[in-house]
DNA sequence: TATTGTTATACTCTATAACTATA
DNA sequence: TATAGTTATAGAGTATAACAATA
């Protein structure tokens, strides 16, 4: 490993045994974003789990509670809140699916749309100042590599059984 | 963005909405390291957060309490019973510094030292896993660019005053 | 007066269980 | 019998506040 100086530690101070595992840096980072897009989105009013929904909403006609759960990896229960602070704002709709009533129907509205847009427009500025010290070209590689990486983790996500997933 | 299907999601099912967001990717892949570690060290008898202390102090010849808090981004508070678990299973050894004797010098002994060398063993599989999907020169890149983008977060870490820090 | 480490407590968040209605 | 959604509750995890010892 480059840059280590005489104490085992790195630039910036971190100790090397922890520089050096990547998964923990890139957990940290994750975190990072995710506060940062928090901080950013309190004047829109909204969390970033409800950007989440939004920003799934915004690019499917209509998805279920349950299916929403399934892919922000968040437990159905927390779900009911969720929709409901949308709803109660006129940002999404809620309609029994006619094909199976126990199923909700949930539809962005045109405000979701307009909300997630600048929710949106937020988060890629966050994007743009946490990843400012990367080259564009490596800024495309790095997306490229985490999408890649986990594809077979949705797949396999998709695949799991409700009631038996480990969150 | 590519591979998008007809009804705006991508492969593995999960919602062009979703999927773009680099950001969420990236944390949900921090989560998915983490678990899988978590489920790895259980039969060494640590979770994470015990090897990541170990990690630490495998790479420094003593730290503090509060210095092992700043670097994990827990409360100092933690710190305490995870030193405990260790201690008393003699991975560590806990002595006042004299030269300020409010502080502890924490060390690793000679067990955790073992320990941490089979801990990082599994860490490393773990990683082998998670990004098979990429080649080794797409690794180094991704590992590369996640220590330079984190590299200002750590130094502005460092220099946040300890009593105000937001977790 | 400020800081390290500690304990006990309060709080936040999430999961669990039980329920209704639909299938 | 199983699933979608809901509610209330219990549990895990974390931060807060107050303290002792030291600087």
């Amino acid at each position: 490993m480059a840059d280590q100086t005489a104490d085992g530690s790195l630039r910036g101070g971190l100790p090397a045994g922890l520089a050096s595992l990547t998964g923990f840096q890139l957990s940290k980072c994750g975190w990072w974003l995710e506060q940062r897009l928090e901080a950013a989105l309190e004047p829109l009013g909204i969390r970033v789990r409800h950007f989440l929904v939004l920003a799934m909403l915004s690019s499917s006609d209509s998805l279920s509670q349950q299916e929403m759960a399934d892919f922000l990896l968040l437990d159905p229960t927390l779900m009911v809140g969720l929709v409901d602070d949308l709803e109660a704002r006129g940002l999404c709709t809620r309609a029994r699916n006619p094909s199976d009533r126990r199923r909700y129907t949930v539809r962005i509205t045109e405000a979701g749309l307009d909300l997630h847009r600048r929710a949106r427009a937020h988060a890629d500025d966050v994007g743009e100042e946490v990843f400012e010290p990367l080259s564009s070209d490596e800024r495309r590689v790095l997306s490229r590599a985490i999408g890649q990486v986990m594809e077979p983790f949705w797949a396999e996500q998709k695949l799991r059984p409700r009631h038996k997933s480990a969150r």
